[in-house]
DNA sequence: TAGGATACTGAACATGAGTTCAATGATCTA
DNA sequence: TAGATCATTGAACTCATGTTCAGTATCCTA
């Protein structure tokens, strides 16, 4: 639909890879077609198969452009930037696919953990975040509340009435309050579990 | 697998539902094939179309049940309390439907939200809670960073060495730190965005 | 007990979707 | 230019899966 992300417009094998990573990112992997994605990129179904082997092939060629993305944001710019970077334009990708499981997905997991927790390291020593006890735990919780909205991008879109961004904007803000000043009151320590 | 929520043995159309339970919530609703809910069941695929119509309106009837479970717990129990028991049986099942849209799982979201409405005012009414200026914006953060970890499950189970319940109660201390006192440090109160 | 409704099965049907394949067109190379 | 490699297509194949259906057993009811 419209303009994709990344590339411009390109060889048809470019078109295949951006038709994907907009329909993954819509609609998931599964609920996605071969055909779907042909009729995208204006190819034939068996052009996808013949470049990419198989569907599964195509979801490691987009995986792999996701991972490259961040890995290369990751070596010039500071990791909180990577993340909301990679947020940006890739925010419903990784969270379908995150959702999905596949074999190359995990290393996309493991990317977005290693980011975070570099930004929760680095944090913590420039006195921006506060100090845990479990780096790892909280580099994870980073990661997984990040991508949340995501997730439910459908529902929060038709919470905001229909505006696919205007919901995951507008819980953006109580959102970034939680971060800034937490949610609960009262000097109780305990019993927050769960 | 093992033992399923909710009622003990039953009916053969309890064990569908229960059967349906539990594979929806394992591998989400398009993943999961008719015919494996019915030989988990111990029943023929014929049966489970007999008896709901169809794979959707077994979910619809799935949808349903845990929908009465948290009006009806909401009815007696605080709300905290009811998204906490709602979370605990069915937060697998809850992620992957709201995920995967379908008409009988707006509901669901919907019921989550005035759950979660109803949860913030109190709380800001008995102090526990920060004010907000959209409480339903708040609300909507809440289920939706709340539900965020089973989104998550598999991949949080893979990092924690393959134990599902491990990998969310690891970053449950996390995630309660920062609901109880926040994430950043510092006095800037903007630039926190994105 | 007779009869109908309901529960239930196993096989068959229809369709959607990933993949294969032979054939054609395009492009590059010696 | 001739041959070869690659890009591309459209139809066909295969398989999984939701659904239908005719038939059988079980249970309730009058």
């Amino acid at each position: 639909m419209s303009s994709m992300i990344y590339e411009s417009d390109l060889s048809a094998r470019g078109r295949i890879v951006a038709a994907a990573l907009g329909l993954f990112a819509a609609g998931g992997f599964r609920a996605t077609t071969v055909r779907a994605i042909a009729a995208e990129a204006g190819v034939s179904a068996g052009l996808v198969v013949h470049h990419f082997g198989s569907k599964e092939g195509l979801r490691r060629e987009c995986d792999e452009r996701v991972l490259r993305f961040i890995v290369e944001k990751g070596e010039s710019d500071a990791p909180a930037e990577v993340l909301a970077g990679a947020a940006n334009p890739f925010g419903p990708y990784l969270a379908r696919m995150l959702y999905e499981t596949g074999s190359s997905t995990d290393a996309l997991f493991d990317a977005l953990l290693a980011t975070a927790r570099d930004a929760v390291e680095l944090g913590i020593k420039s006195g921006t975040m506060r100090k845990s006890d479990d780096v790892d735990a909280q580099a994870a919780a980073l990661v997984t509340l990040g991508v949340a909205p995501f997730f439910l991008a459908h529902q929060l879109a038709r919470w905001a009435g229909g505006d696919a961004l205007g919901g995951i904007s507008r819980i953006a803000e109580p959102i970034a309050d939680i971060y800034a000043r937490g949610l609960l009151l009262g000097q109780s320590r305990g019993g927050a579990g769960q």
